[in-house]
DNA sequence: AACTACATCAACCTTTTTTCTTGATCTGCT
DNA sequence: AGCAGATCAAGAAAAAAGGTTGATGTAGTT
């Protein structure tokens, strides 16, 4: 079953018992999404938390100007939402999108409020998960701040190797904040080095 | 303007004055959608009435064993939503999605309240609107329950000859109640009894 | 038992769309 | 002047969408 995944994962962060895990696990749907489907859109409120048990997701802003920017990409054992429509429950302004057929666990808002009065437990998973998120962002925007394109796209590289083959180029560019024609030129130059 | 079009489509049903068609007139919002964007989704409140100013949607079920049952084209001149969510303001169903690139008018719910409580001419329309819906589905539902396949496909040709070309063969099937394939049969046959 | 109306499955083809690449030209900084 | 990177336009390549066809199956009629 689909939400054993998020059992295994939660035992890292949390030691539940057999109840409280039941409880908590139970409180998630699972739901199939098709590739290219949004689960968030601008002026909805994006009403669930999710779990990435299958697939790929971005979540990207669309400027005035028309063009994307990436802000997040998330496959297996990811979460994804507009982190900001969420917690506020006001609407989103962030597209999330399905980059292959996925499979997800949804919690709705009202029930993760639930659980948190429930049981402190569940109020440290979420605390746990808030920080973590919060220090990944502090060393994301200060290393995108202080590196070249091709040092960002390094780094991503290391980072995510996993993530590579599975997102589309035009996406990864706008989340490492340049073209997609700059990104295939710094790709092009590394790989003709490598041989 | 886009709403000139609005307005010539409703006088042919209430006679408004200048300021009451003025008023219900900027109760709507422009908008301009992609091919292949969805309008409405499961799960979400479907928040607006819309009006085709331009292009084409197509109204969808997903059942449980992931067939697509068509209930609804729209093209220039009609409207479109999941009217159940839209009336109960309950989470839709349905999908509604653009066959082409298109601009709509949207008037949102509240504001179609408001209208309505403001003046009686209003109310009129809206009625109007869903007797002629009424009546329009009951038609429907007969005719699809007394013929064949392949007759209430001769039946929509003659009835929407504008649809066909705009909508997808696998759309139109599903909207007919047969399948992809019996349908490109049928037209088949037909194309060549024609030559 | 054969016939009709239609479904299902699989393979395949065609068309359209999406994604990626490349060259040329430009811009703002250092 | 030289570098990091953007923009624009044209194509190529890859993927997806849409449509066709043949084979085979089935339930209800004649």
């Amino acid at each position: 079953m689909s939400k054993d995944q998020l059992k295994t994962y939660l035992q890292n962060f949390v030691a539940l018992s057999n109840e409280e895990m039941e409880q908590f696990l139970s409180s998630f749907e699972e739901v199939k999404v098709k590739k290219r489907q949004f689960i968030v859109q601008p002026n909805f409120v994006n009403q669930y938390r999710t779990f990435v048990v299958k697939g790929a997701f971005r979540t990207y802003a669309v400027a005035d100007n028309g063009q994307e920017h990436t802000l997040q990409f998330a496959i297996e054992n990811w979460w994804v939402s507009d982190f900001n429509s969420y917690i506020y429950q006001h609407p989103a302004t962030l597209f999330v999108v399905t980059l292959e057929d996925s499979t997800i666990l949804q919690l709705a808002f009202n029930k993760e409020q639930a659980l948190k009065k429930a049981n402190h437990k569940f109020e440290t998973f979420f605390r746990i998960m808030a920080e973590k998120g919060l220090a990944f962002e502090h060393r994301r925007i200060l290393f995108d701040l202080t590196h070249s394109a091709e040092a960002r796209y390094e780094n991503f590289l290391l980072n995510f190797p996993n993530f590579v083959q599975r997102v589309p180029q035009y996406a990864l560019a706008s989340y490492l904040g340049m073209t997609t024609e700059f990104l295939s030129r710094i790709r092009n130059k590394r790989t003709r080095k490598k041989s």
